[in-house]
DNA sequence: TTCCGACACTTTTTT
DNA sequence: AGTGTCGGAA
């Protein structure tokens, strides 16, 4: 979890010099726009040295001043070490107050690390910046602004889970399943929409009613957007729509922000939607004289800011991206917003930063001769001082489970050559391939963590317990009421539930309300007292941090430690008899720390704030640089991120580039992308691995090498072990794959095996020395001593070297006969003592 | 209303 | 393989 961007909007304090300068000491003598305070020194560097080690097109990108500049940088090129120099300078030079910055990152990560980076080279006067994703940003916008247009301020943020779960209900309730509706499609379809910034009306008035289809995907989304305005929650797509809409709708707001952001930076441009793109667009508007003249009838100080025609221009405007890397198409990132900005933004400079400080030339030319064959893109050659380097490791297993071995294998060895494991990462196309590895490390012992995945957020233990903090923090919110009225099990089933909403309906109040009334229903006394029970506990919480409490604001964690008390959640687990249920227990118990945690870190930030920052944690966030893991992720989490050693395992057709993508336009151009993101992560060493046959949906199926492989030289990749089997035709897979050069392991074994597409190969075992089973085996409480002789499933007979760790975690330490030395965990490994 | 077993469906990537 | 959903019985 990650500290959460609260820097207090200045807008109030500004209007009063005074409580400005209380509020921001740093800032002295000031009006917000007054900058020539000579004594105003920021710590750390000055100007002058801001420009050190350089080279001539980054220093061109720190030092250049105008309304728009394109930053084009490829993989490595220092585009965070460009960006917050820019910064630093803008600030160092007093162009700039740091509260008239406003810088927009893709991960909540990414902007923790830009701040660090800019109060390392300006100390504290960083700290009145907005670094933020665009999604905080707006949240930002939309909670201060919310009550001017008809919102409350507590409103609730659905994610993609909430948002499908309200559809499924909605297409329950319509029939819609009849039309072939899922929730999963009408989602989806509304989230492209809403990137488009179109809402109900727009889309009413282009849609074909005439088709039932879509007079049924219409009446979808007009009870979306009615459910969702009724409940006071914005989905992701809403929080940058509508804040769009408010600017649109209210000049006079949107004058506040174009005021106050002189100027505004984003990263990652070429992964921006059009309404993110509108939003940027709406920020860098001029302030209109009249607006002007509005401003300063409220007090704001607009000095010098206004210009000879009484307008004030607008803000100037950075953007960084490569369009190789724009790996978000399916989320409606539109890479014409990059390659038009010079049209969108006229005069605006555009400066290209082609030199690599990342990687060896060897990965370099991997990766450049990869993307060389997306065509309609401009030609750009990624170049390194640095020198060759080693070459590409290539491995192919029989199944997953043996990719995971040599991957593990390899991180052993990397590892015992003093390479620490917090710098090798292993990428894959889909989360579900964390499985195999997942398995093979915790056998192998491997200090590991997956990001992203299955998060902690997103269980259903967890999103209960959410659900009553929701409940509380926004009563409206009738999604979060329904999860809460029977987890824990009340008695209150379906038909109660709908009796409720029934009688809320009918008398035109809320759901809650509903529940407090209950007793008026009718229904049996035992169900009656649940509900009424269950809105008592929960105005109970609502009064814990009701603000007009004369009691006081209670923090985050007694308000949920008093709701988990009230309702029993985690008693009710305990007292069940599946023994998941008590790993869901310990869950809940986390979440308590988690707000505690928030508690230290954000001692101001009360529940609203809470669960904003829950709402907004992203899989990239939670990577701890520190902890001694190797981190595993899907190649989208992996950007912006980097590694000495990089595994990329699945490089198999279906898998990378995906079979989904194959239909899609620009499909095959965006995985390649992707891949070549994935590629240019590594500093020193890249793997590249794949398997014959991977399981999936149960059964096993035969995979491919994927077409990506044969666009890297052979030169390059040496081969462990190659994939040089026969192909569908009968014919070979490039030279490429079947890389001629020695080998340890030669093709012989492999070339003619398998056979025809679909059917499952027959290659002979002894091909695989490696090959690795599944097999996990409970071995209770087996001791092993150094010079014990084991025999393992797949390994076969060897000799206990050493064993570490305590308890459960006891570690084996084998030099086998056959395949080298590894680690085990002893518990579970499939061993047994000679 | 809840519980249980049979079943169907899944897996693209994420703020 | 694992999870969610549905129908029927208690």
């Amino acid at each position: 979890m990650t500290t959460p961007d609260d820097t207090p909007v200045l807008d109030d304090a500004t209007r009063d010099p005074e409580a400005f300068r209380a509020s921001a000491p740093i800032i002295l003598d000031g009006v917000d726009v007054g900058i020539d305070d000579r004594s105003f020194r920021p710590h750390g560097e000055s100007g002058d040295t801001l420009l050190d080690g350089l080279n001539p097109q980054q220093r061109e990108a720190v030092e250049y001043r105008g309304p728009a500049l394109l930053i084009v940088a490829g993989a490595g090129s220092g585009k965070t070490r460009v960006l917050t120099h820019r910064i630093a300078s803008l600030l160092a030079n007093r162009e700039a107050w740091p509260s008239q910055i406003l810088a927009i990152t893709f991960t909540n990560k990414a902007a923790a690390e830009m701040r660090e980076r800019v109060e390392a080279l300006v100390g504290e006067s960083a700290q009145g910046m907005w670094i933020s994703t665009f999604h905080s940003a707006c949240v930002r916008i939309l909670r201060r602004e919310a009550e001017n247009f008809g919102y409350n301020r507590n409103f609730t943020i659905y994610d993609a889970g909430d948002s499908k779960a309200l559809l499924k209900r909605i297409i329950k309730e319509l029939e819609a399943d009849t039309f072939g509706f899922t929730p999963g499609s009408a989602a989806a379809r509304i989230s492209k929409l809403k990137n488009e910034l179109s809402d109900v009306d727009s889309f009413a008035r282009t849609a074909d009613r005439s088709d039932p289809k879509e007079a049924m995907f219409l009446e979808i989304f007009r009870t979306y957007t009615r459910e969702l305005a009724r409940a006071s929650a914005f989905d992701f797509d809403d929080l940058i729509g509508q804040t769009v809409y408010l600017f649109r709708a209210f000049p006079h707001i949107a004058a506040l922000y174009q005021r106050r952001f002189r100027h505004i930076l984003v990263d990652e441009y070429q992964d921006t939607n059009h309404a993110q793109y509108e939003l940027i667009h709406a920020l860098t508007q001029p302030i209109e004289p009249d607006e002007v003249a509005e401003l300063e009838a409220k007090d704001y100080n607009l000095g010098k800011l206004v210009d000879a025609t009484g307008r004030v221009p607008g803000a100037s405007l950075t953007v960084v991206g490569d369009s190789d890397q724009s790996i978000y198409a399916f989320r409606g990132a539109d890479i014409r917003n990059i390659s038009e900005f010079e049209r969108d933004f006229p005069g605006a400079r555009v400066v290209l930063l082609e030199q690599n400080y990342r990687s060896s030339q060897n990965i370099l030319s991997a990766a450049n001769s990869v993307i060389a064959n997306n065509f309609d893109r401009k030609d750009k050659k990624l170049w390194s001082a640095g020198g060759d380097g080693e070459k590409i490791i290539g491995y192919t297993g029989y199944s997953g489970h043996d990719e995971a071995q040599f991957v593990a294998d390899e991180i052993e060895k990397l590892h015992s050559a003093g390479v620490p494991y917090n710098e090798i990462a292993v990428f894959y196309r889909t989360n579900s391939q964390t499985r195999a590895l997942e398995e093979i490390f915790i056998r192998s012992a491997l200090p590991y963590r997956i990001m992203g995945g299955t998060k902690f957020y997103e269980r259903a233990e967890i999103k209960d317990a959410m659900a009553y903090l929701i409940a509380v923090a926004n009563p409206a919110d009738e999604m979060a009421l329904r999860r809460v009225l029977n987890t824990p099990k009340r008695g209150i089933g379906p038909a109660t539930e709908a009796q409720l909403a029934g009688y809320a309906e009918a008398n035109g109040f809320t759901f809650r309300q509903a529940m407090r009334d209950a007793g008026s229903l009718g229904m049996g006394p035992k169900v009656t007292s649940a509900i009424v029970e269950l809105a008592r506990l929960l105005d109970e919480g609502a009064t814990m941090i009701d603000p007009e409490n004369p009691a006081g604001q209670s923090k985050v964690s007694d308000v949920l430690v008093h709701l988990l008390k009230g309702s029993a959640l985690v008693e009710s687990l305990r007292a069940s008899r599946d023994p998941q249920n008590e790993a869901r227990a310990e869950n809940v118990e986390e979440l308590v720390a988690v707000t505690k945690e928030f508690e230290r870190n954000n001692p101001e930030g009360g529940l609203v704030e809470f669960l904003t920052e829950v709402s907004l944690v992203a899989a990239a966030d939670e990577i701890d640089d520190a902890s001694g893991t190797v981190s595993l992720m899907t190649l989208h989490t992996a950007k912006g991120l980097e590694y000495d050693a990089v595994f990329i395992t699945g490089v198999e057709e279906e898998l990378l580039p995906h079979r989904m993508s194959a239909n899609e336009p620009g499909g095959p151009a965006e995985e390649r992308r992707l891949f070549y993101v994935g590629i240019t992560r590594a500093r020193k060493r890249l793997y590249l691995s794949l398997a014959m046959t991977r399981a999936q949906f149960g059964d096993v199926a035969v995979a491919l090498p994927s077409r990506y492989l044969q666009e890297i030289p052979a030169e390059l990749i040496e081969w462990k072990q190659s994939p040089g089997f026969a192909n569908s035709r009968g014919g070979t897979q490039s030279r490429a794959l079947n890389a001629r050069r020695a080998s340890r392991q030669p093709d012989r074994g492999l070339s003619g095996a398998g056979g025809s597409f679909g059917a499952k190969p027959e290659i002979p075992a002894s091909a695989w020395p490696n090959r690795v089973t599944a097999q996990v085996r409970d071995n209770g409480d087996l001791t092993l001593e150094p010079g014990d002789r084991i025999r393992h499933v797949d390994f076969g007979d060897g000799k206990v070297t050493a064993v570490t760790g305590e308890g459960s975690k006891r570690v084996a330490h084998v030099q086998f006969e056959k395949s080298g030395a590894k680690k085990l965990l002893i518990k579970i490994a499939p061993i047994e003592k000679l």
